[in-house]
DNA sequence: TAAACGTGTCAAGAAAGTGTCAAGAGAGTC
DNA sequence: GACTCTCTTGACACTTTCTTGACACGTTTA
């Protein structure tokens, strides 16, 4: 599947340049010279971009002002590429949640290569690989050493809150107000996910490779 | 109070330079290029250090292995630089504990960045360390000397009280009060938890270098 | 120095916490 | 509304921790 490109930038050879490269390297690419009409386009969401290029000298706008709009908006990469290389405007970039910062003249390959860099990390940002688990949070799955374990909600909130935590001994009252059950839920309710999820994921409660109980707290996962 | 950080990195040019920049913007930080001799200053606990930076590639140890011993040991953060751009081991990685990875070259503005945000974040652990032990009340936990000491939930918080009033002399009362205990419960109960404690930190009653008994009156933490 | 008192620790029973079965309440689906 | 899956809770067995009396030994006091 093809990524969607969000150009801005408004030397149109230099645009056209880049969006036959990035053609070539089987991105799907849209350029706009004007600021405001790609933020138009962008936060119309008619076509969901996967990942923006911005240039940072704009006519009519200044570029950090995009940058700014774009991810108070929405959630989506953004490289910057700039003729000014001082280091300032740099971290003022990296400030503003740029994902990456690319100095003009670039090579079209290395934009490339950053193209990808940054989509395979935006990827997988809802996943989590720790021990032997890979939980999507969107997805509500988890892997269990590539096979998938089937946790009910509750369970997931359980397992997901412990591994977040990892290392952590979280008490039954820590558990039950992060997952919003009522204050009147008892404590063996907990017990019992935790004898369930164990039970999905292979773990012995004697000795529990995974969760482990801490005598008179709680619980706490240990990969 | 500046934070120390511990650099590893063999390139002794990049090392110098990132120190020189680190410490212009009030980071301590000191840097070897030798992991073995960078664990063994961590490990020694004289210098308690705040934050590891960690090459990837080093010589004689593979850089995974460090962080993995790091992470076994202490409880701190570590940030992976790294020229191996492979995402595998960028999941690698993260799945060691490693709070932060960096693609080299970085901007030395980057990692500060970092160095600052993980910081703020580990900030907020409340941690207390006093003598050879360092004590996390949320968690429960107690690392003696970087190790972790397993004592149950009224001997911690009989520890915890001892810590906090180090060099106080504390009645059996005064602990059964605070520990909210009834008031029946007889000053011997106290006693034999102190025993067990001692036996559990290795300290000998007779000669006690942590918890001394005071002579009709109670006990005492002395660091 | 002996009696009185305080502390260290063993061992056993009491108390409290945990694992899990099973039953019923609750939520979601067709 | 019937069906299914999930959540909650009481019950009971089991484990770990806590408490306490007992005795040994050390310290203080007279």
């Amino acid at each position: 599947m093809s990524k969607k490109v969000l150009l801005i930038e408004d030397d149109i050879s230099l645009q056209e340049l880049i969006i036959s490269f990035l053609d070539s390297y089987g991105f799907e690419t849209l350029g706009y010279a004007d600021p405001k009409k790609a933020l138009e386009a962008l936060l119309d969401r008619r076509e969901p971009f996967d990942i923006v290029v911005l240039d940072l000298m704009l006519p009519g706008m200044d570029g950090f002002d995009v940058a700014k709009k774009i991810k108070s908006q929405l959630d989506i990469p953004i490289i910057i590429s700039s003729a000014r290389t001082d280091i300032g405007n740099k971290i003022y970039g990296y400030d503003l949640g740029a994902d990456d910062y690319l100095d003009k003249p670039y090579e079209p390959r290395e934009l490339v290569l950053r193209l990808e860099a940054i989509l395979r990390r935006y990827g997988r940002k809802n996943e989590l690989v720790v021990s032997d688990f890979a939980i999507n949070e969107a997805n509500h799955s988890i892997l269990m050493e590539g096979y998938p374990i089937d946790l009910t909600r509750i369970e997931f909130d359980i397992f997901l809150l412990l591994i977040k935590n990892r290392g952590k001994n979280l008490s039954r009252d820590q558990i039950i107000g992060s997952l919003g059950l009522g204050d009147e839920t008892k404590h063996r309710t907990i017990d019992m996910h935790i004898s369930n999820i164990r039970q999905k994921i292979g773990d012995d409660a004697k000795e529990p490779r995974y969760i482990k109980s801490v005598w008179g707290i709680g619980y706490k996962f240990t990969g």
